[in-house]
DNA sequence: TCTCGAATTTGGAACGTTCCAATTCATAGA
DNA sequence: TCTATGAATTGGAACGTTCCAAATTCGAGA
């Protein structure tokens, strides 16, 4: 009587075992999970007791054989233990989700074999669209091969230098020129940029923001006040050491983003100094734990949701014919906190 | 002759196409792309020529129907946006990686219908193995069905009433317990515990352990300082009003996790009280950012990414034929940073 | 040159779906 | 009762791979 729960790993129950059970084709058994209209209830009704009985799971694999439709979209982030990263992930992952596809992650670690070895499995299962933010490194012909495929891309937060993709970002220009011009109103004239590799683009937007700023106030630029590094903690870390053990110290940083000033805080804490006091730090991102450092961390607010929710709906729009690239750039916000020694909280 | 970037959506290149074009048989190409011995190298080398020259794709799909091996394991997360599993994720992945699987994260933000949904869809695709942080509200049956086609399941950080499945946790039971201890040493009466639902096995546990300390130290159990909720920020900061605005108010919490209090902070701060001066807290996992918080969190240190690669490890067992379910429980240890008002940062 | 075994290669039958054209079934109107 | 029409259902041919048994090629010894 209850053949449900049949354990083990007895061969796979397939559509034509359903139509034996519930005594139709299989043609009507795949209508019925197609939710055609065509069927009779009570057919249907047949059916789905059997599926539920026997416990058949769909192949999706061998329907996209037939008649490729995959409802999974893939999202590909360099490093998912950044909350900035978490945090737009999520932003993507409700937009799909409500639209009705599966959103399937997939980790990098800012390494260029690891995200062509996940691209590619990627691309092997049929993914609807994707959403990469690229592995530094990356170049166009990396992800070309897959829009050559037509699978609709998205870049976020990393642009690439020539072919034409669709990408979202905030303003890091704009938001790295705001954020450094705070810091000159302060009074600071020796002003250090942390994080990031010259060759990423984001890099380049940040750094050259906090550059247009130095020279706008005919401030000096000193290539040795920028250290370049991985955008990570331990970056932040060291580089504070770098830039406060020279004849003439920094009196302040930009960070690259927030993870970055994070290692920085650490690193003035561990010689005994406290940023907005003794040194002033700000950070790029405004990721939720910014707010909760000691001191509270000055940053670039950056809607991360809506940005990660505006690349979704990019991509959603291209699975659905349009695929004119779209470059977004957001619009970004300096948040006065304490690490930079304005004192007060106000939002500028 | 540059047959290559052929653009477009033209028809899909298959094996037959490449076989067509090297002068080989379909049987040939597939041996080539299964590396296998029997092929000649001169003829390896022309089928890897036209590969890459017509752009070739591999159909993991149509593959899997007729040999049903995966390279893909999915990992189900609660919460993505929690760094504690992002960071718990990161180590998996690692393991996994390096074992030759591509592993596909999927977020369910504690929603049990979206990880059906991201289950189903998971197993369509024939996944060779699972690890799962199961949803508030999962039951056995939920996972039971997957279980049920033999693909190896590790439940991460909550284990399942019922059934034995394999499972990794950290001694929350312990972890909670010492770290009550330690706010009872210090003097405080009144502790309260912060977040999670009674229906969770992961609170039931640091709750537990809890309850377990305040017993044994003689303290009655004051089931109004067992604030619920969903362990995010929002949770921790209402539970400060709660706590503090009651005739005999608390003097202290232990929260359900780092996240938790770190809402908790907030709630202090906005209240214009000092955690560690005013008011003793204590977090639980030790996420990253819990020493760079103001003030630095006290919290239970769990060594987040060991965990998540013993679960990888124990998935990789499965999938290698050993099926004993193994339920492994990692040691905790307590950091003591300011947030609870024992100075100096030793570490016990 | 012939023979034999080992080394390579190959055609065809699966695998579990979808799609199409065609069939069967019911119902209403004549 | 018969027919026409629309509603439901159905068989078989794909889809792109792997596997198997069988076929072919190669090289060395007789």
């Amino acid at each position: 009587m209850n053949t449900r729960e049949t354990p083990g790993p007895g061969p796979r129950v397939t559509m034509i075992d359903i139509a034996r059970h519930a005594g139709v084709s299989k043609s009507t058994v795949s209508l019925v999970l197609q939710a055609s209209p065509l069927v009779k209830a009570e057919t249907r009704e047949k059916v789905v007791a059997s599926i539920e009985q026997l416990g058949y799971v769909y192949n999706r694999g061998a329907a996209n054989l037939r008649s490729a439709r995959s409802n999974i979209v893939g999202m590909v982030i360099n490093d998912l233990a950044n909350p900035f990263f978490a945090e737009l992930a999520v932003g993507m992952e409700h937009v799909f989700h409500t639209a009705g596809y599966i959103p399937f992650i997939a980790n990098t670690t800012e390494n260029p074999k690891r995200q062509a070895e996940v691209l590619r499995s990627m691309s092997e299962h049929d993914i609807a669209g994707l959403i990469i933010c690229p592995a530094r490194g990356t170049k166009p012909a990396d992800i070309e091969s897959l829009a050559g495929l037509s699978v609709p891309i998205v870049l976020a937060m990393r642009r690439l230098a020539g072919r034409k993709f669709s990408s979202v970002t905030p303003d890091n220009l704009r938001g790295a020129r705001r954020a450094t011009e705070h810091l000159i109103a302060l009074g600071h004239k020796r002003i250090a940029f942390f994080g990031g590799y010259s060759d990423m683009i984001a890099q380049n937007d940040r750094c050259g923001g906090f550059q247009a700023a130095l020279i706008a106030a005919g401030l000096p630029i000193e290539p040795d006040l920028i250290i370049e590094g991985p955008p990570n903690r331990e970056c932040g870390l060291n580089a504070v050491g770098r830039v406060l053990d020279r004849a003439e110290p920094a009196t302040a940083a930009l960070c690259f983003n927030d993870v970055v000033a994070f290692g920085a805080l650490s690193g003035l804490e561990r010689r005994g100094l406290t940023a907005g006091r003794d040194f002033a730090l700000v950070g790029f991102d405004d990721v939720s734990e910014a707010r909760h450092t000691n001191p509270p961390l000055t940053t670039v607010h950056v809607d991360t949701a809506a940005l990660g929710e505006r690349a979704a709906h990019q991509v959603l729009r291209m699975i659905h014919g349009d695929t004119r690239p779209e470059e977004f750039v957001s619009d970004v916000d300096l948040v006065v906190r304490a690490s930079c020694g304005a004192e007060g909280g106000r939002r500028q």
